[in-house]
DNA sequence: CGAAGTGGTGAATAAACTTTGAATAATTCA
DNA sequence: TGAATTATTCAAAGTTTATTCACCACTTCG
């Protein structure tokens, strides 16, 4: 997402950016930036700092409450920055402006590949693994193209299982992050959602599962790397 | 970890991290670097780029071929540097010496915020030693890459026995720190599950064993140190 | 309203792991 | 060397944890 008040800089990163092959989608102004990061759930954004009716200051610091997504801030040459109190403010980097577009991009590649999971295709903006595709945007779970219904609770899960391929997690922490709620009472509802996600997926690959870890949780176990 | 060949430099900036509260671990030239990096596995690397043995560049390639692990790469002042192909390579920031060391503490915690689980717990790191990994994130352990099956209880006592290379501790330790409660009665239940580990580790290398201390209890032994 | 889909529960069953006790082996020390 | 102490091993019994199933409650939507 990239936000600033000059639409022909807008522009120009749009252009690179989808040269690259990412989805762009440029805003104006600060409130809007705020809306379309609510609607659009971008991976990265690009903020300038003097926007209309909303600073980029603000925007990031928004975007910080609700996010982790990494935020690159643009400064105007000349611009007084503090460097330092803005990357503690939750900026992830400067560029200063005249830049040239070439570093912008190699940045933002910088910061994707460290951000967003191996298995994650920014272009398609979903999880992807041998046959099976993940996609939070659309909700949509497909297994060599074929959607495969599933039930909100059951696509948290494994999106959540899958956004950390082979980390485990206990049924604590999924049902804090998935169901989000202190969990009172035992039960065994991570388990029958995890059963269901076993009976649509089986058999499909033999590169990935959802593995059992005795006495501590479940995870998405992947084999190879790269 | 931090990687320089100048030492005030090094000490400098374990200084200021400790004052932040991370720990630090310093080295001098790029092959010490990658053996630290295996052993260490630190949550992020401040690199330069003049190094004796194995320069900078070379450094952060080593350990993007194994790790996502964050990189700023240190550079001097004059130093000419294509700062695009730089991180398109896998470097995560740069910082020109000299530097304000406020300025590269805020980045590394820019960096390190992003880059961290939710809960930074320091102990989601793995231990290494000759063809064995104990990995307590995914619960796995693996000799040569290869995922050995540890139930929870056996899990739990090599990684803690590891944790502490060469330390013995008695029966009684263990029991308290592993099965959480005083133990009341004799019983082999530590050997026993002792001797299961030995089963599953025989002749895997002879840099390290699980030793019987005899008429005190165990220890995770290991030969050669750093 | 009623059918279909979704989410959660408790109980039965199954699987995996841990402990125990006894037999055997190794080590120490007098 | 041999008695005493400590460690190893084994397999069976015991325990804990996971899986599955059937069912009920709740929501959604025509």
């Amino acid at each position: 997402m990239i936000v600033d008040d000059e639409k022909n800089i807008c522009e120009l990163l749009k252009l690179y950016a989808e040269k690259e092959g990412y989805n762009a989608q440029a805003v104006y102004d600060g409130v809007s930036a705020l809306k379309m990061f609510d609607e659009y759930q971008p991976d990265i954004v690009l903020l300038d700092i003097m926007l209309p009716l909303m600073d980029g200051w603000q925007v990031c610091r928004e975007i910080r409450k609700k996010s982790g997504c990494p935020v690159i801030m643009l400064t105007a040459k000349g611009e007084v920055v503090d460097k330092v109190s803005g990357l503690d403010m939750g900026a992830d980097d400067y560029i200063v402006k005249p830049f040239e577009t070439k570093e912008i991009m190699a940045r933002i590649k910088a910061i994707l590949r460290r951000t967003l999971p191996d298995s994650y295709d920014s272009k398609t903006k979903a999880l992807n693994f041998d046959k099976l595709s993940i996609n939070l945007t659309n909700y949509e779970l497909t297994v060599e193209g074929n959607k495969i219904d599933t039930p909100p609770k059951e696509f948290e899960l494994i999106y959540y299982l899958a956004s950390n391929p082979n980390k485990v997690f206990t049924r604590d922490v999924l049902l804090n992050k998935i169901w989000g709620y202190e969990y009172f009472g035992d039960s065994r509802t991570v388990d029958v959602h995890i059963k269901r996600l076993r009976e649509k997926l089986e058999g499909v690959s033999d590169e990935w599962r959802l593995k059992t870890v005795w006495g501590v949780g479940y995870k998405f176990e992947v084999d190879k790397q790269l």
